[in-house]
Order: structure tokens, then C-alpha cells, then sequence
DNA sequence: ACAGATCAATACGGAACCGTAATGGTTCTG
DNA sequence: CAGAACCATTACGGTTCCGTATTGATCTGT
């Protein structure tokens, strides 16, 4: 990707994508939601929820909720860590890939019209 | 911008901008908020409560709501349409505009993290 | 083996948002 | 000059999220 992004193409970019998704009407992650489960997927595992609030600098039930409400989704999973059961090992899940796929699907179809 | 964007690239870059604002911990606006903070920045004037819902795809209260909560932290305005007293135009604020502006900044320097 | 540390989850009261439906003004129309 | 149409808002019951504090389970260190 270039680094010739000027601000309002910026802001067009996030704007159609804002818009898509919302028209769409689909799943509508908060941005804690939606960091949380870029941080799953795009960083190495395994992510606990210390480490996921540590990392967002937020509460734990913060995450836990978080995940509570993608789990429901089927956008995550969650294992207890057999080494130490105390921990609770977060896991990705074949819609959560799909689902993450999609919206850089978007985010890219946006870009392209920004510059045809 | 270069349509040279790549799946992983545009979720590192979407990854990197919701991190960075769940970290710092400021405004955090849904995506329903954005996108109609957005339109109202972005796409000509004038903007009615009407006017958005059918662009977002939304009832009006979703509408209201979402005004009535960025109101309150003065990203936007609003004023009775003084042509048509039915109308409620919806305008910038000096503070929305810098909002966005900080934004952007945000995006252009993840993107440009991205192809150091 | 037992006290303290550490983990995730839950309880709690409060705030925000949802969609549907009703309300209060204002304008259009016949 | 009424009644219909239209616009934004509010009311309502229900759901979800918040932060703080507590709970229950598991590990650690002595």
C-alpha cells in the first residue's frame, strides 16, 4: 500500500466503509470489539484475557464481555489452558476468518474506487 | 492511494488504527456514530434526521440518538430549519472537525507504517 | 499443606442503545 | 380552514455495556 494517503482520502475510506457495513446491517462490532478480535487473529497466540486488557489497556470483564458477545457470534472460541487452568485460552474459528475476510474484502473494494 | 492493498495490510492497518484508539482511550464512537459523523463532514449539506436514516439504512430514532450522544460531546450541531420548522438541520462543530481530523492523522500514520 | 497471589467470571447499579409505537409541531392539500 | 401528511422526538420494555467490587477456582511459595 501506498503512502501517498492524503486525509480526505482517508476519511472517504472510512466513510464508505462505515457505510457499507452499516447499511449492510450486518454484525455491528464496537471498535473495542472489532480490536479485540483484530488482536486475536492477527497476533500470535495464545491470548489470554490478562493479556488481551493488558495489551487494550482496559478492564478484564471489558474482554470477557467482549468475548461473550463474539462467542455468541461464533467469531471466537474459548479453551480453558490445560497447563494452567486459571487461564482461558482464546481461539479463532472458521467464521471468524470468514467474517474478518470479508471486511478487508471491503476496506479494499473501498480503497480501489478512491483511486480508479 | 495505490489500490496495491493487500488482505493483510488492510486489516493490520484497520487493526492498528481501533488499537490505537481503544488504547488511548478517547471518544468511542460506534460505527453507526462514525458513519454518520462522516456523511455529515463528508456529503453536501443540508442534513436532516430523515435524510440519514435512508442513507444509513436506519430508523430516525437511531438517528436522533446517535446526535443526541455526539451533540452532547459536540461533535455536531443542530438547528430547526428556519424554511420548513419539521426540519432539523444537522451541522459541523469546530471540535467535530478536529475529531476528524486527528483521525485521519491516525490512519496516514499506520498506513504509512505499513510499506516503510 | 496452607496462606496469598493470580486468573476469569459474575454481581451490581447505572447508563446507553435497540425497534416499535405514540406524541407534538408544522406544512400541505382539497 | 379542516384533515391528511410529514418531520423529529419521546415513551416504552427489553437488551447490552459500563466500571467497581466480589467470587470461585487454580497455582505458587514457603
Amino acid at each position: 500500500m501506498s503512502i501517498e494517503l492524503r486525509h480526505s482520502e482517508a476519511l472517504v475510506l472510512l466513510h464508505q466503509v462505515a457505510l457499507q457495513q452499516v447499511r449492510d446491517g450486518g454484525l455491528d462490532l464496537s471498535n473495542r470489539q472489532i480490536a479485540i478480535l483484530l488482536t486475536i487473529y492477527l497476533e500470535l497466540p495464545p491470548h489470554t484475557v490478562r493479556g488481551l486488557a493488558k495489551k487494550l489497556n482496559v478492564t478484564k470483564p471489558v474482554i470477557t464481555r467482549a468475548l461473550d458477545a463474539m462467542g455468541h457470534m461464533d467469531l471466537v472460541a474459548r479453551r480453558r489452558d490445560p497447563n494452567d487452568l486459571r487461564n482461558v485460552i482464546v481461539q479463532r474459528t472458521v467464521q471468524g476468518s470468514l467474517y474478518l475476510e470479508k471486511l478487508s474484502d471491503l476496506v479494499i473494494a473501498k480503497a480501489r474506487e478512491l483511486a480508479p
